[in-house]
DNA sequence: CACCAGGCCGTGC
DNA sequence: GCACGGCATGGT
């Protein structure tokens, strides 16, 4: 249970619900419920969700050799894993996250699925497709609590087809193409693109990360972090996060 | 009651 | 290119 909660709601999804005895999400159509790694192993869909076919005790060792700061961040959190979201929902997730908080980005994205998603089962709604969301107003948007974001949500709406270009392009092409959306800008569109597309090259800097790069990294970028700097980032950004709460 | 939140936009240098 | 304030709203 514990060992999930950091994974489905530490801040790369906003799709998981804690219902005490499990965590639930409607994802792919249907509702999943999961209470523990044994849960999803064997379900093609979590399979890959999951990212089970990635060696993490390699990644593992081979990010824990780099220095003590990451071993111990390693060490804290050896079940973290990258999630592998729907790129629309990625996108108007990490537009939602900027300048707020995980759980007002959840309550967000529940009242957005309410109001224009379908509901796959009783008390449980899909995130709303594109099309979906091109109903909403923009006075509809700032009524369900997006605040200034609601202009980039109708951004996204009308760009969406940009997420088809995305898996063709470099990174650095990929990043800038992302950015032409309205709201989106290095950090949101580095979201994107890690939990959307799965690019491991990708190293989100927020407020987080910009304060362990200062104190423990001076000097070094983001090469020192391969071959897959994302992995290094999610892992510093959980182990720093909860150093402060603890 | 302040202050902050997995930032970005617009403006001004 | 970098620095700054403003931004909607709710959590703590």
């Amino acid at each position: 249970m514990e060992e999930l909660r950091e994974i489905l709601m530490g801040g790369q999804s906003f799709s998981w619900r804690d219902e005490g005895s499990c965590f639930s999400a409607v994802l792919d159509g249907r509702v999943w419920r999961v209470r523990c790694a044994d849960d999803f192993r064997k379900d093609p869909f979590l399979y890959d969700y999951f990212d089970f076919a990635f060696d993490y005790d390699e990644a593992r060792r081979v990010i824990a050799a780099k220095d003590e700061v990451l071993a111990a961040a390693v060490a804290a959190y050896p079940q973290l894993r990258i999630l592998r979201q729907d790129p629309w929902t990625a996108l108007i997730s990490f537009i939602l996250s900027q300048n707020n908080n995980i759980k007002r980005i959840t309550g967000i994205y529940q009242r957005l699925s309410e109001a224009y998603g379908r509901e796959v089962e009783k008390g449980y709604w899909s995130f709303p497709t594109a099309q979906e969301l091109s109903r909403a107003t923009q006075q509809e948007l700032r009524e369900l609590g997006t605040g200034f974001r609601d202009r980039y949500i109708l951004d996204a709406v009308d760009k969406a087809g940009i997420l088809t270009e995305i898996p063709g392009l470099e990174y650095e092409e990929a990043e800038k193409r992302l950015m032409t959306i309205t709201g989106i800008g290095r950090k949101v569109a580095s979201c994107v693109l890690l939990f959307g597309f799965h690019r491991f090259e990708a190293f989100p800097i927020d407020v987080w990360i910009r304060r362990v790069l200062e104190r423990y990294y001076p000097g070094k970028d983001v090469s020192y972090f391969g071959p897959w700097p994302a992995l290094c980032q999610q892992y510093l950004f959980s182990y720093i996060r909860h150093l402060d709460l603890d």
